[in-house]
DNA sequence: CTTTGGCACTCGACTGTAGCGAGTGCCAGT
DNA sequence: ACTGGCACTCGCTACAGTCGAGTGCCAAAG
């Protein structure tokens, strides 16, 4: 099977020109729009080569091409060039993402400005609990028998649950509480404190051993829990863009999975060492999404990775800009974390 | 001009049967659903006088009636009953709701109930920070010039930000802050707290008056900023559901509008004495929802109102139906709060 | 062996016509 | 005041015909 250098120009003249126009598109608008060199007649050959190798398809008889998934996974793979982001694209993310006050707002902004850039749905996971430390556990008393289990992590974020003690405590038993929790936990990876919690109960004098108890328990169901990862979501509106078409003809599927955090996470979520990951149509191991591209990465302080984000469209999209914008985003976001 | 009660009793007819077809309903078949007792000739006479008053209107020449946005209103106004709710769903309102952990909880799970029970979009703003009392303040060191403030409000609400102060400061002199800014404004509402703010700065001792100013423009920032205001949404999906027509042909407009935190809380924030609201269509200040109808209430424990929640869909919507569960589902939320 | 021009073919998109039927407005009769 | 009857409107569907973009194939040229 020969795919020589011309079958792929061809492919990615199609692929081009498809993203662009959104029309299938014919050997003849082909060699008018792109310096192919070669006459119709030739491309047709070629696109009948690629048709059955299945990187193109043709919706009826008698119209032009279109990619097939695999069509994009080759063009991603081999035949696009990741294009640099334009200056004013690099100082307006600066610029948008310069003001964050707080973790809450990185995120916010960051979901926002990627939906802006690329036209599509952002998606962002607010850094994983798991994979940050612990800086510091703070109690609030709110009454004798109900403290409030303050948690910040390094990585700025702050989560609280409510513990309800089994009995009333005294205020100089929660201090004690708190120093020892602070001791044995303080600098701690959460994903490691499982085994060291056990411990934590073990050492505490017996009178506080109850309260220390249950304490443990609500600080380890927040890692457990749903509540152990946070997502936000911008630019929904972008998937009315372009024709029903691009999503099959229903967003309904799409919508639904969005709305779904555990189907976020672990679109974004499942962060690996390969830096960025590009998941395209029939890719995608979630069922409704099989209409649609993924492209996200993870993102954190200097090498580590704390969380991911990315962005969702039609298979129909421009995936070098895509890329970029996404690597681009992600790598300014841990650049601010690293800050703090 | 006439509205006899059988103009009205056809009205009703008109309203309901659309609602549950989707379709323009013509003289004919109105006669043979309802009991009206009258012919269809009658019946097209009645029709005539309503549109001429503007409550329906004709599509096409040669179809059927369908509701004008006055239609509707006069429906909800003086021709619905409400429709109580059944047992099922009343123990399923119960059952969702009694199992949530904290305030996150609650309102994550009354608006995917609400999203589910009237399947239609469920927006729910959290309890409004302008609202609750200050139950605590807590302040914890990060480092010699940074403190985290954490504000515990009586609704459940719990909001943190990191304050930057202008000099490095001893841990005892953090706990003087603390001890000061608790004794003076625990317990006050939190609207009511700016003009405390500078009495609390003039009697603190001057060594920590610089500290304690950042501190409170910190807080006052809290108050301030669109941070005060948070909000959940659930059920987007069903925007899908029937025909496109439903909204004028494109989810894009309240797509849009739903992202936009502003806009929702204008929606259902705006909370008045009366308890309930229904904007229909036109009615709708933000033009994006133009072509939509939103249910609106306030909720809270006991008589306080805390916070706004309601849904919104098409005008083509059950009124009855959704009026009565979204008041139901707020009374057993400000239940469920009130236990706190 | 590759490329090219030519040619017949396919098939979707569009146009125009015709018939159907739901629904209306009006009117005369009860 | 209500009803039955009737002519009329007009959107919807089906069908036929035309157009044109695009294809596949083939024979000829490089």
């Amino acid at each position: 099977m020969g795919l020589d250098d011309r079958k792929l120009a061809v492919l990615r003249a199609i692929v081009e020109d498809y993203v662009a126009t959104q029309e299938p598109v014919g050997s003849k608008a082909l060699v008018e729009r792109h310096q192919l060199g070669v006459s119709p007649a030739t491309v047709r050959n070629d696109m009948a080569v690629l048709e059955e190798e299945g990187f193109i398809r043709q919706p009826h008889t008698s119209a032009g091409r279109v990619p097939t998934d695999r069509g994009y996974r080759l063009f991603v793979d081999r035949l696009s060039r990741v294009k640099p982001l334009s200056p004013a694209e690099r100082r307006a993310i600066e610029r948008f993402l310069a003001g964050a006050v707080d973790l809450d707002d990185v995120v916010h902004r960051t979901v926002r400005l990627l939906a802006q850039l690329t036209r599509q749905v952002a998606v962002v996971q607010y850094p994983s609990l798991a994979r940050s430390r612990v800086r510091h556990l703070e109690l609030v008393p709110i009454s004798t028998t109900r403290l409030m289990l303050v948690m910040i992590a390094d990585t700025g974020r702050v989560e609280q649950r409510l513990v309800e003690l089994p009995a009333p405590i005294l205020a100089d038993d929660v201090l004690d509480l708190r120093r020892l929790a602070n001791e044995k936990l303080v600098g701690i990876r959460l994903s490691e404190t499982p085994p060291l919690v056990q411990a934590l109960i073990d050492e505490s004098p017996p009178d506080l051993r109850p309260a220390m108890t249950t304490l443990s328990t609500v600080l380890l169901e927040t890692l457990v829990e749903r509540h152990e990862e946070r997502i936000a979501l911008a630019g929904t509106a972008n998937l009315t863009r372009g024709s029903l078409l691009d999503f099959h003809g229903s967003l309904r599927p799409i919508l639904e999975a969005l709305e779904e955090e555990v189907v976020l996470l672990k679109l974004i979520g499942e962060v690996e060492p390969s830096t960025l990951r590009v998941r395209i149509g029939d890719e995608n191991e979630i069922d409704n999404l099989r209409a649609a591209s993924v492209v996200s990465t993870g993102y954190g302080p200097g090498a580590t990775i704390v969380g991911g984000m990315g962005v969702l469209g039609p298979t129909r999209m421009d995936y070098p800009g895509t890329i970029a914008t996404v690597r681009a985003v992600a790598r300014y976001v841990g650049e601010l974390l690293a800050q703090n």
